[in-house]
DNA sequence: ATAAATTTGTGTCAAAATAACACAATTAGA
DNA sequence: TCTAATTGTGTTATTTTGACACAAATTTAT
């Protein structure tokens, strides 16, 4: 048995892959080689398998433009409108990445086509890709106020100050260094390393990595990492 | 220009509709008359078609139950692994609405076979249904605790007790009668109407009704309904 | 008619969290 | 060794929260 085949249509999975270099939050974009819409710039996607579930399509768009698994990922929003996809009626379910940008395979994404951009300076994308991206930093705003998540855009090792320089990021507003510290580290999911990071120019900050316990315990857990006011 | 054919596959809308009755939070189930699963509990839900935006095809849905039109209404998350459907592979696109409980068209969904059930005793439903209510209601918990989504299950006026009550069970837990009333008065989003609740037992309460320009422009202002600890 | 019981509205106060701010320590380089 | 930049930590006033008490309104029982 199967139901009438009046109401199948395409689906297609895209990817908003989100990094950190340190100062700006960026997203990975190709440029398309391939119609539609080719020479314009687009968020890496593909097409659904049917012998996949959505999460396994999603990380293998991912993987195959970055060469990661194991990654933080979120399903986000589907997008269906009627004329969205001009060769026919596709609806896109929508995921969001985020990845430490250090640790993917350059040669792998540049033999795709991505490049990385800082929010501020993205392109116009193709089809409804501009209003996925709004979305999805709309959500890690949300999320990241609550919930752990930064982590994932940065190494295994890191500082608070460069913690901080990456809620600036997301958030695109300054923080007061000293509350942003004690906010931190009130949390008790930051472990001191003992290490200092040695590529800093003046005073070498600590190095701390997450307490992993806590981390996966607590996830869910609420924490205020920003006030929202 | 058509995409290969090779990825075309069933598109279902489910429908969470939830409702208050002044007690507890319910949702509303229908009592399959059909095929597959017949007899048993699930959403309210349909195909999609092929000419209709995903809005669009949810509204219609909960339309068909209710009678209803102008409903709030979220698209809360995509369900698509292989095996969810036993007649074939289907996605289905989850959406939640919340109404007011005493508006809708009694004897339609007495017709199709729905009817409500507090939270608690909700029973078992068919496929990923059950999932798709608990993360629905997440979502409420969520964003109930920033944003004034409460109010749509309301009447058009109301009490601040009403409105606790609606709290208390979003939240499944009691609150402080004296601190609720100073936050929620807190946000100046309620309008004293000048009139009194006249169905009460005992003192009568203020009814308030939204300030409708306040609402929609501060709707996506954060407001801490609740405290989230 | 009066008292008792219930519900509503508002006020107080201590504790906790936040925002704003200052100073000392470390390091590279002049 | 002096300067400039950056990091770590402490202080204080203000705001928000959580816990709690009392007075007013209204129905029901006496």
């Amino acid at each position: 048995m199967l139901y009438p085949p009046e109401s199948r249509i395409m689906l297609a999975i895209d990817c908003c892959i989100f990094g950190f270099d340190g100062e700006n939050l960026k997203i990975l974009l190709i440029k398309r080689n391939f119609e539609p819409e080719k020479g314009k710039w687009s968020l890496m996607g593909g097409f659904m398998r049917t012998n996949e579930d959505l999460e396994n399509g999603a990380k293998r768009i991912l993987n195959e433009l970055t060469g990661l698994d194991n990654v933080y990922m979120e399903q986000l929003f589907s997008y269906g409108n009627v004329d969205r996809d001009p060769v026919e009626r596709t609806v896109s379910i929508c995921f969001f990445a985020l990845i430490n940008i250090n640790d993917h395979d350059h040669e792998l994404a540049k033999s795709k086509n991505g490049y990385w951009f800082s929010m501020k300076e993205m392109p116009e994308l193709i089809f409804d890709h501009g209003e996925m991206v709004g979305k999805a930093l709309q959500q890690i705003q949300y999320k990241a106020a609550l919930h752990p998540i930064g982590f994932e855009l940065l190494p295994e090792k890191f500082t608070i100050p460069q913690l901080q320089k990456l809620y600036e990021a997301i958030y695109d507003t300054p923080l007061d260094r000293r509350n942003f510290s004690r906010k931190i580290l009130s949390t008790g999911l930051l472990k001191d390393t003992g290490e200092k990071n040695e590529n800093s120019s003046t005073k070498k900050a600590i190095l701390y990595s997450l307490e992993k316990d806590k981390y996966e315990k607590q996830f869910n857990a609420f924490h205020y990492f920003m006030s929202m006011k």
